[in-house]
DNA sequence: CATGAATGAGCATTCATTCAT
DNA sequence: TATGAATGAATGCTCATTCAT
């Protein structure tokens, strides 16, 4: 259903990601995450990644397709973000160091633009969007809801909905950061910024789920 | 900014809202938070409105400007969304009160629009978001803040920095909804769901800041 | 489901060809007729209009809008031809002076090109392919057909199948000249050579079909 | 005007019928003739032919040039369609037969393509409409117009003008079908159907140009 | 010789904007 | 003031052609 995308011969097989391929998708995300779909334009597109407009569409099948890879690339490396879950780590350490690095993710200097733009066309493209939403998001929140589980069972934690209180959480951390960012409010915020928020995130979480006795 | 409006003679000073004007801004707001800025077409709206695709430019200067005057409505009018915050009212009606109309305006269907719409052009437009979001958003906060404050003052809670606070309610009572629903990976979620995961917010908030002894 | 064209107030009602449109429908035409339709460009035409391109898509709905309307006047056109079939004319008269009328249109300098063009997109628009045979070509057969029927009730001719002898007369007119005239191998015909063809085919004509005793 | 085509050592000189060229001919043949020359792209002519658009470069200097070796080829196979005008033969054999073929040749399913497709680029290559016409079209009138001279020669037609009457008796055999067909208006023309056009043309033929003691 | 990746000019079409009325 | 016809630049996309390998 894809259109095979041109296989010279003189890269060696399982060499997908030929030097122009590459090139478009660069110069793609870059106009792509900065303009929007509507707002990029093939022609900038092609500037951007300094190939002809044909060429674009000797790999992509158009200007929908080119987008749907920016954002399938986009999702990949966003779920790759490997944070810690290891779940021999207790949630004093586990907590305040996933929150920061979340949120530094989240916000991070020109890296808001993904999720922006992914949920800008949400509307039209439903499907894109919620694929997005299910690997970047619900996946982070599965892998953390599972480390809380497991903390629970070691009697750590009191939570009746992991789902939920993992939700919670990582909601709490974005307080006045992650919305004043993307709206473009305030800028990226500091590490100090994030550190404080997500320490306050941290104390809440652990006054509503730590038992009582371990306080 | 805004291009001055016609104002006819017959129409006494002060009454700039002329019925073309409105048809204007209620034809181009249902076609813009549709479509958003870049999908939707000066033609689309005077259609919408009723008037001529020339009469659009004799009320604004430009798509954009159009644009600006609709989002400024729709500050104006999110603003205007009377959530209760009656500083006499204890924290535990005003709390799942609030949270539940809050969450029941962000995901209303076809409600995340502006929202969406203002978020997607504010790569392009920072200003307009910004705006939006300090009038929109910051501004309910701001609100929830000084309740919180208000009962604070009366030993119902107890919290260093209100402003957080306030913002960490918010936050938790759109876990597992918002985002799921403007990345249209959930439809609207029910009245229901809407009211165990802001009672389930309450408490966590509650956890924290409520007073040990009024436990 | 056609395009309302536009209806400046400035026109009387009824007119409905307001001189943008025949502007048009001219430069089309001669384009069209010219190049065919996959040869033709809205480029060329616009120019040959001497409107803007953008005006084409005022007034038609698109390109193949747009040569559907030019087929449709061409049809008309042709089709307002007006033989005389009087039937109270007799065969020697009608038929010699029919004939040579009916040879000079199809074969007009520049105007055989309808009938080609049309021709040529008839595989891939067999629709207006179809109407065009219908009304320019089967129009004329019905006509002659009924004028040599009117004859043959007046004992002049003896014919078993009006529509074939029709059909014969016609072809036969167009021996040596319609067929080497479409493929630019001879060019438009002199009066003196179709009138000879012409003749020769009424001889043959009534050869077969003149009552032997009216001989 | 035709390219020199590769010549390779290991092959004897003559043999300019290189199984690439061959390849391309006939798949260029079956997209030139379904889609006409502006419709037809290099690209599914060279899919067609299973040869890379390179290839295609290598055997014909461009487009023209392959569709001009396209309708020679043509004009070469059509030419070469043995009617029987064996001159032993007599009249009322080779007539009808002849008539038959030539209809049946003219209207075959998808075969009116050649014809059409030249006829479609005739205005803008008059050369090779001229060239096909001559070749295909008048060649065999001419062959015809010589059988009917041989047979004419035994007293067996009284005939003054030989290419004329050729064209009239090939002219009344497609009366009714061939325009129809080629407009798309009627599908292939049936044998029966072929053969009551055709034995009508006969005998209006036989009428004109048959000694009347011979009847 | 044969390839197919790459090109850039050209295509049909859309749309924000202008302006005579 | 309000119109809507007209524009022309820009868009997404195609395709004949070239050329390094």
């Amino acid at each position: 259903m894809v259109a095979a995308p041109p296989n010279p011969l003189h890269l060696v097989a399982g060499d997908e990601e030929s030097s122009k391929r590459r090139q478009i998708l660069d110069g793609a995300r870059k106009v792509f995450l900065e303009l929007g779909f509507d707002g990029a334009s093939m022609g900038e597109i092609a500037r951007a990644a300094a190939v002809s407009k044909g060429t674009l569409y000797v790999y992509f099948p158009d200007k929908a397709g080119l987008f749907a890879a920016i954002v399938e690339e986009e999702k990949r490396e966003q779920g790759k973000v490997a944070f810690n879950f290891d779940p021999a780590r207790d949630v004093d350490t586990t907590l305040p160091e996933f929150g920061r690095a979340y949120v530094a993710v989240l916000c991070r200097p020109g890296g808001g633009s993904a999720i922006r733009t992914v949920m800008a066309i949400a509307e039209r493209m439903p499907e894109l969007g919620s694929r997005f939403y299910t690997h970047v998001i619900a996946h982070t929140v599965d892998r953390f809801a599972a480390y809380l589980e497991a903390r629970a069972a070691l009697g750590e934690l009191v939570i009746d909905d992991y789902q939920l209180a993992a939700w919670q959480f990582m909601q709490m951390c974005q307080a006045t950061l992650f919305q004043a960012f993307i709206f473009q409010a305030n800028p990226s915020p500091s590490p100090e910024r994030i550190a404080d928020v997500v320490d306050s995130a941290t104390r809440v979480f652990f006054a509503a789920y730590r038992p009582k006795q371990a306080d």
